[in-house]
DNA sequence: CGGCAAAGTAAGTACTTACTTACCACTGCT
DNA sequence: AGCAGTGGTAAGTAAGTACTTACTTTGCCG
């Protein structure tokens, strides 16, 4: 096995690892086990420990498989299709949260551990989409279709709405018992529901 | 200082530092040193770590300061007043997060590393959350006061935005650099939002 | 073939971890 | 005074922990 192979190789058994126990809670000789090679080979990959945890994080958050919102509305945004804007945003996300949910709760490990990619990636990526939508939502309001308040606001409760519900997915209610609805649905339903309370047609 | 005393001081200090750095990067002596006692008398109190930890998230999630949904909202319900239900509701889970957001953050942990209390807490307490609230928004779907659709969505959008609020604002965003907003005004805003949302009025 | 770099390992090292043992010091009670 | 019980500690132990070193295997190229 090459270098290159093997190194990605760690990393992805790492990613599977660290997600499911976090930083702490993961050892380097379970990452090696799980590998299928002995420790010494993850050191001559990767320097430490701490090493190998960023340059998942780095992997995961700039990767290819990251979903890009901006070019997934362009067209949306342009045409002020508000129901598209929304649904497709809210689709892209629950989407790639169910392909991918390692990557959330890497994430949060992360944050409550106070690593700074946790707080890069929101920096990077979190504060984009506000901007994104949050603009598109000022710009609404100017053209009177949608009523007056501070956009961020419906930028959180409609992010909220996803971010929870994809959390309730594959954290806290992984069986579905509360609520099983599919990501077509749940995008359309939440949408319905943001669209319905900023419109102002309601008012 | 009494036994009693000592066991409390000992659990006070090992919340704070198990909800900043979680179970398993939290060591028995650095709870010991915070505590300004020796190692040796954490384990007078509890038999081991994991005693400790439980110990914990019980007194947390069982002692008198967790909130009571149903009396809070009990007589709103009674009148049928969809904005004090919503919006007390909503208050009330914000303060409460934000007098004690080191909760939040030890039952990420919780939920996170796989803990059986997490699940214990979302069995009893957001279960029935969302009964509560779920059965209310079937009454007033019935009355013709709200539009038809599961009310599951309806409370998962709502817990959604409150929820995701609290965790920005102590977990990703504690200096409120995206939104800065009293608990008041938001409880107020996201009712709304909801509440237009999901009116027959506006349908 | 022979040589040789890269891929891989076994067996450490120094240190930390959860947890224990054996021993003190104080208090109140008879 | 003497004694017992409670709150407390210093100094362990055995099993990890991250990380290293010194060594062996493997595949490839002239």
């Amino acid at each position: 096995m090459s270098a290159e192979e093997r190194r990605l190789q760690i990393l992805s058994v790492a990613v599977s690892l660290f997600s499911q126990r976090g930083f702490g809670g993961t050892t380097t000789k379970e990452i090696a086990q799980a590998a299928g090679v002995s420790e010494a080979m993850v050191f001559r990959h990767f320097a430490n420990k701490q090493e190998l945890y960023s340059a998942i994080l780095d992997h995961k958050a700039c990767s290819g498989d990251a979903m890009d919102p901006e070019a997934m509305v362009a067209e949306a945004l342009q045409e002020k299709d508000d129901r598209a804007v929304f649904e497709r945003l809210a689709l892209g996300a629950l989407e790639h949260h169910e392909c991918d949910p390692e990557f959330q709760r890497l994430l949060l490990h992360a944050a409550l551990e106070g690593h700074e990619l946790a707080q890069m990636f929101f920096e990077k990526f979190v504060r984009r989409v506000y901007e994104l939508l949050g603009d598109y939502v000022a710009e609404r309001q100017r053209d009177g279709a949608m009523v007056a308040m501070d956009p961020a606001i419906v930028v959180r409760a409609f992010i909220g709405m996803i971010i929870h519900h994809s959390l309730n997915n594959n954290l806290w209610d992984p069986s579905r018992r509360l609520l099983k609805i599919s990501n077509q649905e749940a995008a359309k339903q939440f949408s319905d529901i943001l669209l319905n309370g900023i419109s102002s047609k309601a008012a």
